[in-house]
DNA sequence: CGCAATATTGATTCCGTTCAAGGGTGGTGG
DNA sequence: CCACCACCCTTGAACGGAATCAATATTGCG
């Protein structure tokens, strides 16, 4: 359970904010931090609950969603490894506005609001580097209101699938390395499950993807490009 | 032209995240700043173009819009007194990613990029301060998400007219402060601009708004918000 | 093995877009 | 000053994309 992983050789370490970090302050993170497993299906923050700290993932996939007044879900963004997870709540002492839920075992460790708080005020392109990560997510969270707004579910949903191969790549045989329910895809591209699952099935008859179970491959990543209209 | 008014009687000085800046500071910005007037029209920064500098607003209101593939705005942001804006694209050295345009007279001011990276570096409550502010710009864009993916049209205007009223206030006949084009509330809501004149007047008929031309008053709220299901 | 969750397919309904046509308004220049 | 033009607003009719409802099929876990 508590078998902290060393920050050093942490994904975290390398492609994220803690890039910046110096090894003074590493070794006062190492003592500050806790980590925690979790499986598939566990919730580590709740839409509305306090949380005192950030977390960052170690391994795993996870995603961030907010809940509707009728209940239904509304992905908005995934966590994987080296990503970190609800400095907006504790950036600006509120409660979580997502919930962050396991769609594979993860590891993640937690790191207190005041470790968070001091690095921002004593280093400042740790500072800088968490404002750009924001500024991206924000960008990201624009970009697709416009894309919800405008473009059919059938667009969309080419969008997701291209989104969801850059994110999280393929295995050997080319299939997304990572593996959603029908119903998460609706509630990531924002649609009713029974949408999604003609639409997969329209594709896979066109050639365009190939889908096993879960498991979906990308066989033409042009077609889903163009009939996406994103160009970037 | 470049009447730059003073920073110490700007909105922006008070409410913003110019609040944590020190009187020397104050001076340096006063130096460094220079301003301008915009025209209800005017293009402040175009997407995709390169901006060296944030955008402080003394006076007026501008929307924010992205554009999309069919050349359809989307806006997904107001601007008025007080906000600053481009700060997305200066602190990831990015393009612009949205467009700014004055629906309303406007009196900016622009503060270079060097400026904003000192102050960052410097003052740990500045960068803390800018952090929340924009924070705060991803929560609203998230729950905007789904909103847009799970309301229905006539929900998410009602849910606009409120955030206009909350955002602009009201004058003394309780009539908004704000007079939008029909084509531009269609472009925050996500509908098409017959669809929100179709809704304007059954709300008209149900009593709920006053309409005269632009102007709009908020007639119901209650039942303005209980449509909107918005509960915060 | 059996149950619960997930996936699939069909039929129907409806919300919202699109297309089309006409009316109003405000600004500008002769 | 007013005529004209561009822009905005309005309403109607028809279509269509996607949601909903309903009935099975399949999967995978305990």
């Amino acid at each position: 359970m508590t078998n902290n992983p060393n920050c050093k050789q942490c994904p975290s370490a390398i492609n994220s904010v803690f890039s910046t970090i110096t090894p003074e302050e590493n070794t006062f993170i190492e003592l500050e931090k806790t980590c925690s497993n979790y499986k598939r299906g566990d919730v580590i923050y709740r839409e509305g609950s306090r949380i005192n700290g950030v977390f960052c993932i170690y391994s795993g996939i996870l995603k961030i969603y907010k809940t509707g007044s009728d209940g239904k879900e509304q992905i908005v963004a995934f966590a994987k490894e080296g990503n970190i997870m609800g400095y907006r709540s504790v950036l600006s002492h509120e409660p979580a506005c997502t919930t962050a839920q396991a769609i594979e075992d993860a590891l993640i460790c937690y790191i207190p609001a005041s470790v968070i708080f001091d690095l921002i005020k004593t280093n400042g392109n740790f500072a800088l580097s968490l404002m750009q990560l924001i500024c991206n997510e924000l960008n990201q969270a624009n970009s697709y209101i416009k894309d919800i707004a405008q473009k059919t579910v059938r667009e969309r949903l080419a969008e997701v699938l291209l989104m969801l191969e850059t994110n999280f790549g393929t295995n050997d045989e080319g299939f997304l390395n990572i593996t959603l329910t029908r119903e998460e895809l609706a509630n990531i591209v924002g649609t009713a499950t029974e949408s999604v699952i003609r639409l997969l099935s329209e594709f896979k008859s066109e050639g365009v993807i190939i889908v096993s179970r879960k498991f979906i491959k990308l066989n033409n990543r042009v077609f889903l490009k163009k009939l996406s209209k994103s160009f970037n």
